[in-house]
DNA sequence: TAGGCGTGGGG
DNA sequence: TCCCCAAGCCT
């Protein structure tokens, strides 16, 4: 009864099917039987999705895509914008690299994408699987699209008892068994849509799976084992103190950070170094500082607890004045957490 | 190449 | 509460 091995071109024309009926209705994505999606709107939304959650990412879409429409619109903004509209939705890498390759295509190729997947991959902070989404999706190219749904699916159906990230390559080869001219897009996407809404990470719901029959994981008795896993290391835990310094005008000092490294290129508070041991350090003025208590925040690779201090302070040369409103709207969440417990402090910004 | 790089939601 | 994780990329 069970398959003794997934057949290729019926896996195609199930799934395929399968997202003819079931393709989630998503901001960049045509209506099924409409034109294209732009490429700009195809890219966009690629980026902003990497390691991201739809629901987390699509208010970020709406605003950028009605701030500036176009590609050409992006590449001439200026950083702070481009940075301060990306605050909260994390790897600030991503806002950066988004910037340069909006202006590479707007001065290189005359505002136009590459139209090719290997034009696509060597934009900035375009990757392998971004530039096959692109190139399929835009450009209805034929392309192995492989992200973590698509490596999911195809641990499961072929049962792979090989752990990731050490299966990987083999992941992608299995994966570029079902690729062909036929609808590259859609394919791609319908894999993506099975991988998030049925083959999910956990308890996948295998009862409304079209390729069922297929899955040597469902088979094995236990497809949520797929795909195995190596342990990761424990989190290392921070400590440091960030500083609302407030002006007689409720204007907070704040500095943009350095391109490179946690955080790159967003504005930040005054803070002092994150490290193991107990915060040292000196604040950053001279001033009549307060405790306003302490935040805790979880980042990538380690985690971290802030202390916050406030003081009011004349503004001077050596930071730079912003009205609180406009500061939190641009800081990054582990700042914004930071400011907001600084107002629990009366009379700071009266 | 393995580690740096955010955030918020769900089990 | 804690742990896992979500459409990766860069160095």
């Amino acid at each position: 009864m069970a398959c003794v091995s997934p057949d290729i071109v019926l896996i195609r024309s199930r799934l395929l099917a399968w997202y003819d009926a079931h393709a989630r209705s998503l901001p960049w994505r045509a209506a099924v039987g409409a034109a294209r999606t732009e490429p700009y709107r195809v890219w966009l939304s690629e980026v902003m999705l990497q390691q991201t959650t739809v629901p987390h990412a699509t208010p970020y879409f709406h605003a950028f895509t009605t701030r500036w429409p176009t590609v050409s619109d992006l590449a001439a903004a200026e950083d702070a914008e481009v940075m301060g509209a990306w605050a909260g939705l994390g790897y600030y890498a991503r806002a950066r690299n988004l910037l340069a390759c909006a202006r590479a295509v707007a001065g290189e190729h005359g505002g136009v994408f590459p139209d090719t997947e290997a034009g696509l991959l060597a934009l900035p902070g375009v990757g392998a699987y971004t530039a096959a989404a692109v190139a399929s999706i835009a450009f209805d190219r034929a392309a192995n699209v492989v992200d973590g749904n698509v490596e999911r699916v195809m641990a499961r159906l072929f049962a792979v008892e090989t752990p990731v990230p050490a299966a990987r390559p083999e992941l992608r080869r299995l994966a570029g068994l079902f690729v062909t001219d036929e609808r590259p897009g859609d394919w791609a996407q319908a894999l993506m849509d099975l991988g998030a809404t049925v083959c999910r990470p956990k308890s996948p719901s295998c009862g409304a799976c079209p390729v069922a029959s297929e899955c040597l994981g469902l088979a094995s008795g236990d497809p949520a084992r797929f795909p195995l896993k190596t342990k990761k290391a424990d989190r290392p835990h921070r400590r440091g103190t960030a500083y609302v310094l407030v002006d007689d005008q409720g204007r907070i000092a704040v500095e943009t950070r350095p391109d490179k490294g946690l955080l790159g290129g967003m504005l930040g508070l005054p803070t002092s170094d994150w490290t193991t041991d107990a915060p040292s350090g000196a604040a950053p003025i001279d001033a009549d500082w307060c405790e306003a208590g302490a935040i805790e925040h979880v980042f990538t690779h380690f985690s971290l607890t802030l202390t916050v201090m406030t003081a009011r302070g004349e503004a001077d040369g050596l930071w730079r004045w912003m009205p609180v409103e406009a500061a939190r709207a641009a800081l990054p969440t582990v700042f914004a957490k930071a400011l907001d417990r600084a107002t629990v402090e009366p009379d700071l910004f009266s």
